[in-house]
DNA sequence: GATGAATGAGCATTCATTCAT
DNA sequence: CATGAATGAATGCTCATTCAT
């Protein structure tokens, strides 16, 4: 169930029973964000759902880009923590391509709302006070991804391309099925094409 | 020269001397969403940016987001039209992909700023009264593209694959490598790799 | 009538009927400010009291602190409007300086709202964007003034002290008596004293 | 040294170890106060300039006006208990007038941070729930002065004025300098001016 | 067609104060 | 005595839009 997914997520980032009203303004501003669109919602929406109050909510989040940036922050680290558990269990570039692929579309499957909202909170937040907090985790996430790639072309398995064009060639077409699923464009879950995602990503590396 | 490009995409779009008002409006709107944000940037900035009055815009355009619209089609219409002209020259199923990605790649390669307006732009003229003009106009615009898919199942030369795949496996590479390349976040222009994306994109989908 | 005089001053500092509904603001203002306090009194009181819009308050003002400056400047300007016409008729220190205390104390005396709006609001001014233009207000202001003083000290009817004092020398009894007048701290109008004051601040300074 | 002479003040008004946090408190109050202004520093800034708690604030003080109140009276009943020294040891009028404008002059010029305060909070206090201790607190103050006045214009060496004009006439002018000091419009000291503003004091009122 | 003064609903945020622990 | 999370009324201000000229 989504809701319940979402709270595990959210007993994740902020972990504890002093932290459940933190935890139950997130989810209402999750819950405004996607109804309303990140500017559109207000501060007081999101207190109204909550049934918190306004000082609670700026006491906990500073402002409303703090409430944007916790709620991204929480997302992105969940799905990032899958993805690294996957990745330290694979021994080839090949099995790491389709390790990436596949936990990025089971956890945009699994995810839905809060993948959407990553999507559309990613521009504010590297815009925001916590850019630079932003960059940091994604250097430390492709950390990995970067050792195998770089295997591969030792090996010989994987062409050597220019540098940046590793990323949208792997990710690319999972990344444009998302957002298309995630709009309703698209009816499949992105789960369900990972073998197809998996093996366009390495053909398109591949030597 | 950038500026000058903009000048015949909007001349393209709202053509002669006696809309020239209009299209030094958009372009000073242009300039005031890439700089504020579509939602930050106001109609006080954007007519003082343009010199021109409160009341002008509003005859011209009705509302913000007419302006935005207008400005959407403008680009999208260019893009279209760029598009459309070079598929008119391929002769088969390969050619056609690999012109959809070379065009695609090209003109966000030459028109950065109105392709960055276009990712912005999109979510809110699609949820908005355009909404469905976008939604028909896209139709149109992949019908060749739908075409030759058919042709290339046909004569075996194109996997068949769930239809909503198509896309994505297409043109996730090049959208998300644009993405970065707008973000600032690689250096190479789009159409540098009109090859190696082409080539992934056919990789992708054939037989 | 006060409500009158108060109107005068206004006038001259926005003239023309097209400001009229301005000055009506800056008399609401005044009421406020003065039943209130500076930053006790809110926009929407004013704005209530002027039966005016909030929009309308900052099209002309720009913001509290602006409306403040505005009223200060046209207080500020009539009282040195009427010193100045007054000192251009004396013919000596001794003159000068009765002329300078008396045109003080009757100004006060007359409009005992504007002037306790003076010592209210200056603190504020001084130290905000329109600081600069409070203080080269006072340099021009004080300008004759320090010609007559430095041709009595010439001519050796004033004593030389150190420049800094004699600002304080001359007014400092005036200054103090209009603020306990204002403060209602003291019964007699201001103008009821003009020659003990005047008579004693030239003592202050006599050779 | 400045702050050591504040200390002497706070340990004079709230003596005794088990009183050392709520000085602290009021220390740190003179800061915000003095950075902000009065209206401006909020209770946080002050707990957080302490390190103190908002308990312990409210515990010690009431509320907001309440540790206005206490900072003022500690610098004010320091500055009277000054000049209640000094009036003790005259033998006359002359001596008397002399007296209260260097005692004035000395502690302004001792407490430069104390004196700016009691200006600026004066008028809050006034107005508010403290504001009667206030006035019976001056009235106690001035009784000596009224006393030497008496005299001397009993025995024919102080001319006989309204009674309003005498307190004007006698401070006015240093009230004034000290005033340009502390705003730093003035350079020397007031206590160096402390013989010319006692003649000028005695000059305005002597027969 | 062009202008810009006027409008006012609505917003993010502040901050003195309370009170349960 | 001390603490600090929680409260929510109130504030200054913005900005898309209208409409009389």
């Amino acid at each position: 169930m989504t809701t319940a997914d979402i709270r595990r997520v959210l007993e994740r980032a902020e972990p504890g029973p002093r932290k459940a009203h933190k935890r139950h303004v997130m989810e209402s501003a999750l819950d405004c964000f996607e109804r309303e669109g990140l500017d559109a919602a207000t501060v007081e929406q999101i207190r109204a759902h909550a049934g918190s109050s306004i000082g609670s909510i700026y006491h906990h989040f500073g402002n409303k880009d703090g409430l944007v940036a916790a709620l991204f922050f929480a997302a992105m680290d969940d799905e990032a923590a899958l993805a690294a558990a996957r990745l330290e269990q694979v021994a080839d570039a090949r099995a790491a391509v389709q390790a990436v692929i596949s936990t990025y579309l089971e956890w945009v499957s699994e995810q839905p709302r809060l993948a959407r909202f990553l999507f559309r909170a990613r521009a504010a937040v590297a815009a925001g006070p916590f850019g630079e907090a932003l960059r940091e985790r994604n250097r430390v996430r492709h950390a990995p991804m970067r050792h195998w790639l770089a295997r591969g072309i030792e090996d010989g398995t994987i062409r050597e391309l220019p540098k940046e064009t590793y990323v949208p060639l792997l990710i690319g077409q999972s990344e444009t099925y998302c957002r298309a699923w995630l709009s309703e464009r698209v009816r499949g879950k992105p789960s369900d094409h990972a073998a197809l995602f998996g093996e366009a990503a390495w053909k398109a590396i591949a030597a």
